[in-house]
RNA sequence: GAUCCCGUAGCUCAGCUGGAUAGAGCAGCCGCCUUCUAAGCGGCAGGUCGCAGGUUCAAAUCCUGCCGGGGUCGCCA
């Protein structure tokens, strides 16, 4: 539990022993209670609005409820003094022992620091990246890659039993233009000459596809008809692409634990069940839609088809199931998809997709709701897109001609750690400026490198104070860290799981980079008031037992920057 | 037309699921290297939180309606 969690704790026990007293009456609701560190530091190290949540139900001025909460919360442990202010805030000081002893749990913990229980080993499905298998990945799929992972990185940290799942696009008519695609690079790689139609992938990268089935199957697939070879050339065009995909990846540092095949689902039965589940309570019937609005499709006759009753769960419109050849639509198989993870066992589902499928979202909810009887949840993020830049100037990219930035070209250019944190720099649902120019300048524009200075200017201070520092800083005084700095910056690394529980909750992963951002400001400031008084430096010469004490700190600041990159999946620097 | 997202300092953005006097970084101005890394720090200046209502003890935050910018709309995947 955070510190703050354990102070509202007791002081919802202080509201239940003022009922039994008479004071208050009984039956107060206590959910809307917080306890938040107060904006301004001044006002002290905790604040609760107890007082002013209980005044309307309690019909008592919420000043009169803070004053009789006052003697009782002055006697808890740790706080020295109680002050009621504004409209009815209570403001707590904490004793200075009270946060030397954080530090402790800091260094006690190491990079554990931070971990929760608040999932409750709740197993959670986190479905990220999901690229179509018809290329290698694009920066494009850049953001999402990194947010489902970090988050999926957050969600495991705060308890959660987090479960990384790419869902296989493998069916469909995309697929058939991949294996035809692969099918020329093959016929060119035997030594014909080829043109590559309009609608075909023209991208070099099937080349090396086409040369490995010439080289293992020779002529096997020349003369025959496409009946023969298409079956053959999908699945090898995709194992291939998939291979392609992971290994981009993992460039990224991004490994999935399962990977789901919508294939699969249609071979094996998933989708006809799922659907018969869904008819078995009558959410499924045939009717006639209305033609959709706006731009009007060419070819739009009202006719009869299959629908799901998506309007049940907030819908827009019921959704079809069936195509006008018989086919399952994607969405039917979607509805397997969620289907088969609900039965998997996952009641909390999160999606992680791109800025192109916001008019997905609904449909998906009311699919789950469907598929899990309203038991399970499913949260979508949407990512939005990554303008890509250089100096301020868009870097052009063409699809049409097959050339545009890879993922891997990106990650080549700038490194795995960058490109990751800087994907975090801001939330899932606004744009975001990827710009080369100033993600590989090394100065504080760019928030990797401040926050990994923050780390490697500790190790270089460590080494500095050498015998100091080699010796264990378990047993430190840190009773001796009571300059008001150093005692703030102690609230900023105990704040650490705090941050990691709302982080989780809220599904934000990028409040992670900013709260390192701010921990290392926070450090550098301290760091430069050594310039102005000696005394404040770390390292003091003539006072081991202080330098001790000083380097535990700024080791707990290394720990926690430690243990937010993590999360990002990205390495602290011991030197720069 | 419907739907989703965005609108906060000149620029790029935070704002901890409703709290107190709205915060950073750039850009501008003024300072700090005989120093544990100046790859840094301190200070000044900069705001009708798009607009108008509503809910509340309390709204940048929640609700409604407008105004601007962007995405999406299909029997595609």
């Amino acid at each position: 539990m955070n510190l703050f969690n354990s102070f509202r704790a007791a002081i919802v026990e202080a509201v239940e022993s003022l009922v039994q007293a008479g004071t208050l009456p009984a039956g107060l609701p206590v959910g809307a209670i917080s306890v938040e560190p107060p904006r301004d530091a001044s006002h002290g190290d905790l604040a609760t609005n107890v007082a002013m949540v209980l005044g309307k139900p309690a019909k008592l001025a919420p000043r009169a409820i803070a004053e009789a909460l006052k003697p009782l919360l002055a006697a808890l442990p740790d706080v020295t003094a109680v002050e009621i202010a504004g409209p009815g805030f209570i403001n707590l000081r904490l004793t200075p022992a009270f946060w030397q002893a954080r530090l402790r749990d800091v260094l006690a913990a190491g990079t554990a620091y931070g971990d929760s229980k608040v999932g409750g080993a709740a197993a959670v499905n986190v479905e990220y990246v999901s690229a179509n298998p018809t290329g290698p990945m694009h920066v494009g799929h850049c953001r999402g890659a990194v947010f489902g992972d970090a988050l999926s990185a957050l969600l495991e940290k705060a308890g959660y039993a987090v479960t990384r799942e790419y869902y296989v696009n493998d069916a469909g008519a995309q697929v058939d233009v991949l294996a035809r695609s692969a099918h020329l690079r093959y016929r060119e790689a035997l030594g014909e000459s080829i043109t590559i139609p309009e609608g075909l992938y023209p991208g070099d990268y099937l080349k090396p596809m086409g040369a490995a089935i010439a080289k293992a199957d020779g002529e096997k697939w020349l003369k025959v008809p496409e009946g023969e070879w298409l079956p053959a050339f999908r699945r090898l065009a995709i194992d291939a692409m998939m291979v392609l995909i992971r290994e981009d990846l993992a460039a990224l540092g991004i490994v999935h634990q399962v990977f789901s095949s919508e294939k699969a689902l249609h071979d094996g039965g998933a989708v006809t069940a799922a659907v018969d589940d869904l008819a078995s309570r009558d959410l499924v019937y045939t009717g006639v839609l209305e033609p959709p609005k706006g731009k009007m499709p060419d070819d739009w006759e009202p006719r009869p088809q299959l629908l799901f009753r998506a309007t049940q769960f907030g819908d827009d419109i019921d959704r079809p199931l069936k195509k006008s050849d018989g086919a399952w639509t994607y969405f039917a198989a979607d509805i397997a998809y969620h289907w088969d993870k609900y039965r998997r066992g996952f009641g909390r589902m999160i999606n992680v997709l791109g800025a192109d499928h916001g008019g997905y979202v609904k449909r998906l909810k009311a699919a789950v709701q469907a598929v899990s009887n309203g038991a399970a949840s499913l949260d979508v993020k949407i990512i939005q897109l990554v303008n890509l830049l250089d100096g301020g100037q868009p870097v052009k990219m063409s699809k049409r001609s097959g050339s545009f930035v890879t993922l891997r070209d990106v990650v080549d250019e700038v490194g795995k750690d960058v490109v990751r944190f800087i994907m975090l720099t801001r939330k899932n649902d606004a744009a975001l400026d990827f710009d080369f120019q100033k993600v590989r300048e090394q100065s504080k524009d760019n928030p990797v490198f401040y926050v990994q200075y923050a780390h490697a200017r500790i190790n270089s201070v460590m080494r500095k104070a050498g015998a100091v520092a080699a010796e264990s800083l378990d047993g430190a005084s840190v009773e001796r860290l009571d300059h008001p700095s150093e005692l703030a910056l102690i609230r900023a690394l105990a704040s650490w799981p705090r941050l990691v529980e709302s982080a989780a909750e809220a599904h934000e992963p990028h409040r992670i980079a900013f709260y390192l951002y701010d921990v290392a400001a926070e450090f550098h400031a301290l760091w430069n008031l050594g310039n102005d008084e000696p005394g404040l430096r770390f390292v003091q010469d003539r006072d081991p037992g202080l330098t001790r004490a000083r380097l535990a700190l700024i080791r707990g600041v290394a720990t926690v920057i430690a243990s937010g990159l993590q999360v990002l999946g990205v390495t602290p620097v011991e030197e720069m």
